[in-house]
DNA sequence: ACGACGCCTGGTGAAATTCC
DNA sequence: GGAATTTCACCAGGCGTCGT
C-alpha cells in the first residue's frame, strides 16, 4: 500500500528557532515579500466571506437556522479577491486563516493577503494552521491577555516562513488537498457508520424487549406508541409501582472540586463512566450511588445508562431509578431507553428540554418475569458486542486518521518529508506500518455504506 | 489601533413557582 | 410547607461589531 515518504536529501540551517533546517534548496522569507496587504472597501455588493476555525474561507450563508447577526454597515467591509489569504487578526494563533474561494467581502477584523508571484497560498495556509507556527503567532501577537490577541499586518509581515520554489509548493498543497478529499471520505464514512450502528442497536433493543426471546408466540398490542406488541403473557406495570425515582442534590457549586472528594455525576458524565468535579462537602446519602444503578439524564437527550463509574453522588438533574424486585435494573435501563427517546420527541422546548421523575413513574413498560428480563438483557448483550467493538474500533480509526493527517501537513510544509515524488493519485490514507483500507469505497457511492457495515459487523464478529 | 461589548447556542447552578 | 418542577440568569465557545 505505498511506502512511507522520504525526507529530502540534504538539509541546512535555516536560522529560525521553531524549524532549526529547511531543504538545501528552500528560501526563508519574512511573509511582507511573500504577501502584500490589501485594503479595498466600497464593494458592497460582494458576498461575505468568513473565516472558520474548522473550514477556513467559506460564503458565510444567512439561510435558516444559521446565525443572524447582520452587519449594519458594509462600507468598511474589506475585498477579498479569489486566492487571498485571509485570517482573522484575534484569532490566527487558533488557526483562522483560509484562502478566499471567491471574490468576497471580509470583516474589517481581518487581514486580507494578496500572494505575489511565486506563491502559492494554499501551501502557505497549511503552514500558517500547523501547531508550530501557531505558536510563533502567538508570539507575535499582542494583547492585553492571550484571548485579546492581534496579529495586525506589520507583525505578519515580519514573521519569517519557510519559502520552497513555487512549484513544490504547488506539489505540496496538491498533495495535501488530495490526501485530504481521502482523509475526509474516511472519516466521513465511519461517521455513517457509526450512524448506522446507533440506529440498529437501538433497532436490536426494541426487537428484544417487543418480541421476548421465543418468536412465533402470540403477541398483543400495548397501547404503548414507542412498543407496538409485546408477548401475550407479559404483563404490564405503571413504573411508579415498582421504580423508586431518586433525584439528585443541588449540591453547593462552591464546594464544587477537582481530584478532591466525593465524585459528583452530572449530566455530561452519564456516558462517560467517570466524573469531571468532586463534591468537598458533607455526602448527602440519598444522593448515593454506585456502580450498577440506572442514570437517567432528566435535561436535554434524556439519556439512560448503567452507571459503571463506582460511587459517586448524583448532582440535581440526574437521577437514579431504583426497582424492586419485579425489574432487573440492566433490563429497565434498556427499556427505559426506548421509552424516554420517544419522550423526547414529544417533548418540546425552545432551549434545553427537561423530564420529570413524575413522567417517569406514569410510563407502562413491559413487565416479563424477572428471567426472561436477564435472558433479554443476556442477548441484546450478545447481539451487540460485535456492533460496540466495531464502534470502538472506528473511534479509534478516526483518531488515528486524524491524527496522521495533522503530523503528515507539518512535516510536509517543513520539508521533513519529500512530497516530490509522492502519488497524488494515491495518497496515504494513514502510514505505511498500519494503512487503512484505502479502497474503502468507489468515489459516487458514499451513500450507500451497507456493504461496509456489513463487513465491519462480520469482521467484528470473528 | 485597540478595548469593550453584542449575539446565538447549548449548558447548568440556583432561585421561583407549583404541587400535593 | 417542604418537595418537585419550572424558570431564571449566567457561562463558555464561536464569530465578530462598535466606539473612541
Amino acid at each position: 500500500m505505498g511506502s512511507r515518504l522520504p525526507p529530502y536529501p540534504e538539509y541546512r540551517e535555516s536560522g529560525l528557532a521553531w524549524l532549526p533546517r529547511v531543504p538545501s534548496h528552500w528560501d526563508v522569507r519574512r511573509n511582507g515579500r511573500l504577501f502584500a496587504q490589501r485594503v479595498e472597501t466600497g464593494r458592497e455588493e460582494l458576498p461575505i466571506l468568513e473565516v472558520s476555525l474548522r473550514t477556513g474561507v467559506r460564503v458565510r450563508s444567512f439561510g435558516e437556522g444559521d446565525r443572524k447577526q447582520v452587519m449594519a454597515d458594509r462600507s468598511k467591509y474589506k475585498r477579498a479577491a479569489a486566492g487571498d489569504v485571509a485570517y482573522n487578526m484575534m484569532r490566527l494563533w487558533q488557526g483562522a486563516v483560509g484562502v478566499a474561494p471567491e471574490d468576497g467581502l471580509v470583516s474589517p477584523a481581518y487581514v486580507v493577503a494578496a500572494p505575489y508571484d511565486g506563491v502559492d497560498p494554499r501551501y502557505f495556509t497549511y503552514l500558517f494552521r500547523t501547531a508550530d507556527y501557531m505558536r510563533e503567532v502567538e508570539s507575535f501577537s499582542r494583547g492585553i491577555v492571550a484571548d485579546r490577541n492581534r496579529l495586525y499586518w506589520g507583525q505578519f509581515k515580519q514573521m519569517p516562513s519557510p519559502y520552497p520554489p513555487l512549484e513544490e509548493q504547488r506539489r505540496i498543497a496538491d498533495y495535501l488537498d488530495a490526501h485530504g478529499r481521502l482523509t475526509n471520505r474516511l472519516i466521513r464514512n465511519r461517521r455513517r457508520m457509526l450512524a448506522v450502528l446507533k440506529e440498529r442497536r437501538q433497532g436490536i433493543v426494541q426487537d428484544a424487549v417487543a418480541r421476548g426471546l421465543q418468536p412465533s408466540e402470540p403477541m398483543q398490542r400495548t397501547g404503548l406508541p414507542w412498543l407496538a406488541e409485546v408477548p401475550t403473557r407479559w404483563n404490564r406495570t405503571h413504573v411508579g409501582s415498582h421504580v423508586r425515582v431518586v433525584n439528585g442534590f443541588p449540591f453547593d457549586s462552591t464546594l464544587f472540586r477537582v481530584g478532591e472528594g466525593l465524585p459528583l455525576v452530572r449530566i455530561r458524565d452519564i456516558f462517560r463512566m467517570q466524573t469531571v468535579v468532586s463534591f468537598a462537602g458533607d455526602p448527602v446519602p440519598e444522593a448515593a450511588i454506585d456502580t450498577g444503578d440506572v442514570l437517567v439524564g432528566m435535561d436535554g437527550d434524556f439519556n439512560v445508562a448503567v452507571w459503571q463509574g463506582g460511587p459517586a453522588m448524583l448532582n440535581q438533574r440526574v437521577c437514579c431509578l431504583r426497582p424492586d424486585a419485579r425489574f432487573d435494573r440492566a433490563y429497565l435501563a434498556l427499556v427505559m431507553a426506548l421509552a424516554l427517546k420517544w419522550v423526547n420527541e414529544q417533548t418540546f422546548s425552545t432551549t434545553v428540554k427537561h423530564l420529570s421523575s413524575t413522567t417517569i413513574r406514569r410510563l407502562r413498560f413491559p413487565a416479563p418475569a424477572v428471567e426472561e428480563q436477564e435472558a433479554i438483557v443476556a442477548a441484546v448483550e450478545r447481539a451487540t458486542s460485535a456492533i460496540a467493538a466495531t464502534e470502538k474500533r472506528l473511534r479509534r480509526e478516526i483518531g488515528l486518521v486524524e491524527e496522521y493527517r495533522e503530523r503528515l501537513i507539518a512535516d510536509s510544509v517543513t520539508g521533513a518529508l519529500d512530497v516530490r515524488t509522492a502519488d497524488i493519485a494515491a495518497p496515504l490514507a494513514y502510514g505505511a506500518e498500519d494503512d487503512l483500507a484505502l479502497d474503502d469505497e468507489p468515489d459516487g457511492a458514499e451513500d450507500d455504506v451497507g456493504e461496509d457495515l456489513d463487513a465491519a459487523l462480520a469482521e467484528a464478529e470473528e
